[in-house]
DNA sequence: ATTTAAATATGACCATGGTCATTAATGACC
DNA sequence: GGTCATTAATGACCATGGTCATATTTAAAT
């Protein structure tokens, strides 16, 4: 950080400087209604030089969801749960993000309702393993497998098939509680669907 | 459908030109690829005219996704399974449904890659149910609430949790299935993540 | 047949995301 | 300090989704 061309410091800086306009000004107007004009206007640079930085608008999403996806692993490691049954581990893991998620209610919705262009577009990129989608299946596929060791889960589970699971009913709640504007509900909603992933639907 | 109108006629036969023009040329070329200026060049209009009948280039997808949740209804209602165990006449539905997607895949993987969107917009729109979503849903719940009586599924469960943790399942592995491009897992897939739902995953 | 009002079609026009040839800033080397 | 190759900044320009005032067509009324 110390011996750094000037070149490369102004780089960062302006990187920096388009992320937080961006990041300010859709939280003010939602992503649709900020235009790049406005984002360069405010972060005192020209057109072009956005898109030497972020090769669409949509790119800057992305971005987003990166900085999201590392704020993940944060969460496994910083906390003492190895006692906790499995599917407390899991609940409490899935609960304490969508709260941090909370926090910035905006810009996550942002982020999941272009989710799906997201994904498409995630699918053949290089940093694979960079997005909140992978970072989550990650960490799931670890808690279960330990959770298979501790007797915890079932050892004829597929722990890939349960994760996918688990991955696809967390955000699945997180949409519908997004979109329904009820605050309330999330958690309640992400910890009855584990219990029913746990125990089963069948009698 | 005798006595209408010269206009009416039009009218119709206009809509239709439009949807059929915009269905062969997304199929042809995806839908980003595909502009507004071709299809009513293709379909013999003005531009001005396309927006006189769809509000956006997006809403055609919608309305690709409300033809498609027709086929939902039908599916339920041809086919005698009643004798069959709650988990796989659920199992044998959604994968028939996929089956039916499956043949106009282009079409589907358009359909759900702009999802997001769609969900985001379907929330307030008047045709609430008209949506494959809502379909699903219905279909799903009426089939957990026989299943209830049957005893094949737990009194305690909750059946919109229930419900809507196959949803959330059932479009995830279509997502990641129509992602991968891999043709043979799909079944497989969501069979065994329904017998896991159904089961469950503690031990 | 003529008039008139409503429905529909039209394409010039606008806003915005994105491109690219040109210009300016930077730093390695002398 | 001056030269030059490399890298970044720039804004005129383009393509496309979407708007709207105007023109045209239809159906009804007389």
């Amino acid at each position: 950080m110390r011996n750094m061309s000037l070149r490369e410091k102004k780089k960062i800086e302006t990187k920096n400087r388009i992320f937080e306009v961006s990041g300010k000004l859709f939280k003010e107007k939602g992503f649709e209604n900020t235009t790049i004009d406005e984002i360069t206007k405010e972060a005192g640079i020209a057109k072009g030089t956005f898109f030497n930085y972020f090769p669409t608008k949509e790119s800057l999403v992305f971005y987003f969801a990166e900085q999201k996806a590392d704020l993940i692993c944060d969460l496994t490691e910083n906390e003492a749960v190895g006692h906790l049954h499995t599917k407390e581990r899991i609940k409490k893991f899935l609960v304490s993000l969508a709260e941090s998620y909370e926090k910035d209610k905006d810009l996550t919705k942002l982020l999941f309702f272009e989710y799906g262009r997201y994904i498409k577009s995630s699918g053949n990129a290089p940093d694979k393993d960079r997005n909140p989608h992978s970072r989550l299946m990650k960490v799931i596929l670890d808690l279960l497998e330990e959770g298979i060791k501790k007797r915890e889960v079932k050892v004829s589970v597929d722990t890939r098939i349960a994760a996918e699971a688990l991955n696809a009913v967390y955000f699945h709640t997180l949409m519908v509680w997004l979109k329904s504007e009820n605050e309330l509900s999330f958690s309640r909603d992400i910890s009855a669907k584990i219990d029913l992933l746990f125990d089963g639907i069948g009698d």
